[in-house]
DNA sequence: AATCCGGGGTA
DNA sequence: TACCCAGGATT
């Protein structure tokens, strides 16, 4: 096969090598633990969100086997605020996992990984190649997009026959990257993506595959890749409880572990006026029409919004036969950082702190 | 293979 | 507001 050019990995490594990004936080050093963690966080989530959460993170919990000793609540409570709270709790079960069949570390193999909750084909490639340097392919979604505008591929990058073929161009154009440079080739596909390949308004006159890039020699670059079809997702409304007791104590409520927020704290929550009055009666003595109605929070999540209305009370009290429990409990406002809260629920009972 | 699930930041 | 970001799990 002739080529008018160098191969995609020597181009790409030779600009990663001038313009890539050297000095993340997982960098140094770039250890298996601190690796995984840096991919967990950065699913579905950008670098400069992540980078606070994981210094705090790792200061916290320096070693894997700190994550698996540690309560759940305590690594809830340290990605509070960053979404997808499934990633933390499956984090923490991969963490007791490799502590229990690993040898307290991580297996470099890539099945070992895939099968770790969290851990998906194209996270458990970026783990093993850049923590041991070996020769995976990655598909995120820089990936995607960098390699559906240089090959040309139309379609929605999530349908399985899309993401089929990208699959098939990242694992051909893996196999040019230098034996030692697999962390380097890895990270270099992330920041193309992310610093100069970017959805809108992509810096292609500093690109180095613009010679031969598709999208780019057919004028085709700001429709690649093909954008999510779109939905109008459902509005949904909720009532939320927001009761305190004679000392500013705030009742706080343990959500299950499936479903939405799970696992984590945040207010009683009801889905209209008449189940929240139900709720406070069962639950609480005091006055119910004493309620000040705050005003209505607004929270999007990706398959439906939801906006919720605070009903605030003071000098409430539980009744009796229910009791303070695992996951009913009055919280002072000084616990409430150590508890993992929602974003717009910490928001609600941050900004209200002092009324 | 198709579908479901889910927080937050940004243009 | 629409969109999407270093996806994975479930069915």
């Amino acid at each position: 096969m002739i080529r008018k050019h160098d191969d995609f990995a020597t181009r790409l490594l030779r600009w990663f090598d001038v313009s890539g990004r050297h000095d993340l936080p997982w960098q140094h050093p770039r250890t298996p633990y601190r690796v995984w963690l840096s991919e967990i966080m950065l699913q579905q989530t950008q670098v400069k969100t992540a980078a606070p959460y994981f210094e705090r993170f790792v200061a916290a919990l320096p070693t894997l086997r700190d994550l698996a000793q540690a309560p759940l609540d305590d690594v809830l409570a340290l990605w509070s605020g960053l979404g997808y709270y499934a990633r933390a709790r499956n984090l923490h079960a991969a963490a007791i996992r490799c502590v229990e069949l690993h040898g307290g570390e991580l297996p470099r193999d890539l099945d070992a990984l895939t099968a770790l909750p969290g851990v998906g084909r194209s996270t458990a490639a970026a783990i093993a190649s850049q923590a041991w340097g070996d020769r995976h392919a990655i598909l995120d979604g820089n990936v995607k997009r960098v390699l559906s505008r240089y090959h040309g591929v139309s379609g929605y990058p999530g349908l399985p026959a899309i993401e089929k073929r990208l699959w098939q161009l990242a694992e051909q154009h893996v196999t040019g990257a230098p034996d030692a440079r697999m962390p380097d080739y890895t990270q270099a596909q992330m920041d193309l993506g992310a610093t100069l390949c970017t959805r809108s308004d992509p810096s292609c006159v500093l690109c180095p595959l613009q010679d031969d890039c598709v999208a780019r020699v057919d004028g085709r670059v700001a429709e690649l890749p093909t954008p999510k079809p779109g939905k109008t997702p459902p509005q949904k409304y909720a009532h939320v409880l927001w009761a305190e007791d004679a000392q500013g104590r705030i009742l706080m409520l343990r959500r299950p572990p499936t479903g939405i927020w799970a696992s984590l704290w945040t207010l009683p929550q009801a889905d209209d006026e008449p189940l929240a009055r139900d709720w406070f009666e069962r639950h609480l003595s005091g006055d119910y029409a004493k309620a000040e109605a705050l005003s209505p929070i607004d929270h999007a999540f990706s398959h439906y919004r939801l906006q919720l209305q605070p009903l605030r009370w003071h000098g409430t009290r539980l009744r009796a036969r229910i009791g303070d429990n695992d996951a009913l409990r009055w919280v002072a406002r000084e616990e409430l950082g150590s508890l993992g809260i929602p974003a717009p629920i910490r928001r609600l009972l941050e900004t209200r702190t002092e009324t």
